[in-house]
DNA sequence: TGGATAATAGTACGAGCGTTCGGATTTTTT
DNA sequence: AAAAAATCCGAACGCTCGTACTATTATCCA
């Protein structure tokens, strides 16, 4: 009972490095067991199935995301400067990503035209995760931060779009660099979008 | 002799259309020869190998990119005209690829860690295009369109970044209005480089 | 029109995939 | 310590994959 959900983890552990480098669709049972010097069955036999398999570790990869750059973010005062942890955060685990890869952004292309489960999952995880960004956008433009006429979710967009472009030029063209340029494309974000007020004031 | 090649040509479209749709990684022999009513002994007789196969493909592919989008734009006049004409060009083409997907896109996620001829080949045609976007941002800041000031490595990045956006929320999240966000993220990028004067001017 | 040549089909192979099942072994509980 | 239960392994299954080889059919050229 006990050493089972210990290395049922261990097993999970691996197989999210190993879906971050060649995708949710890559993950093999063989090599799985490889990895973890286990025999094919003796991997399988904690997971129901393949699927179940890649739901875990789907979980396992949103529970982390929350962690490293929701929740922390959620500490800040609303506003601004909360908009500003969550990207930097965002930024800052992408670029770590840059490595292992990106599970949201490699399973956004492996399941944009494959159904079933994990779309379903995935997409609720990534609408979540928007969310969450566009309901910090308008809590700025509530506290004045933003201007009143902001399209939050333009903002939330291209904010997006800066990030997937991170992972794109860092991650498979391997420009270097690519870091920097995802950090001064969103402070001239906000100069488009930040009161004039505000940024007088501080 | 004759015949062999327009068969040829035959699979090659198919082809094209099964990778759009589930990535130049996910293009099987034996689909191809089912859509094709033909064998996969017959389809494979046409290419020495499937990597081979995959390379036509992508070949295919950038061909058509280039006369859809890149060709038509070099007849605007230099500047942010073909600038423009560029990135609406582009825009139009992912709107349809929204339906089939994007090879580039696609490409870049399912390459970014494998290497070989493929990966070579494709990121050379992304380099290729961002180069092409690169030095009509450059000569937009020699025509005094754009502020001298301007970092086109950064606007190229930006526009990359829009466009991924788009295939991103429309193909995966199937937010209606996608569209409308990339057109409208661009009018306010070249709001950002563009040259006060040139403004006023138009 | 015949003979050379190209184009396609058919079959088979070996490897890897997810999955099943029975038994051995270890861990936990009584 | 004995019984019960959980854990893991090994082998095998059916399937699909790319590829090789042979034979048959269709096409092209003299």
């Amino acid at each position: 009972m006990r050493k089972g959900e210990l290395t049922r983890a261990a097993i999970l552990d691996v197989a999210l490095d190993l879906s971050s480098r060649d995708g949710l669709e890559g993950l093999t049972i063989g090599l799985l067991a490889d990895k973890m010097n286990m025999s094919k069955s003796g991997v399988f036999a904690h997971f129901g199935s393949r699927e179940d398999l890649q739901m875990e570790v789907l979980k396992l990869y949103h529970h982390r995301f929350e962690q490293e750059v929701f929740f922390p973010s959620m500490k800040e005062p609303r506003g601004i400067a909360r908009l500003q942890s969550m990207y930097a955060r965002w930024v800052k685990r992408v670029s770590v990503e840059i490595a292992s890869g990106c599970i949201y952004i490699s399973g956004a292309v492996e399941y944009d035209d494959r159904p079933g489960p994990i779309r379903e999952a995935l997409v609720a995880m990534v609408r979540a995760w928007q969310g969450a960004l566009l309901r910090c956008v308008e809590q700025s433009i509530a506290t004045g931060d933003l201007k009143a006429d902001t399209d939050a979710q333009q903002l939330v967009y291209e904010m997006y779009g800066l990030i997937l472009a991170l992972h794109h030029d860092a991650r498979f063209l391997r420009v270097p660099g690519s870091i920097e340029r995802a950090q001064a494309g969103f402070v001239r974000l906000l100069a488009s979008y930040q009161n004039p007020a505000a940024v007088s004031q501080a």
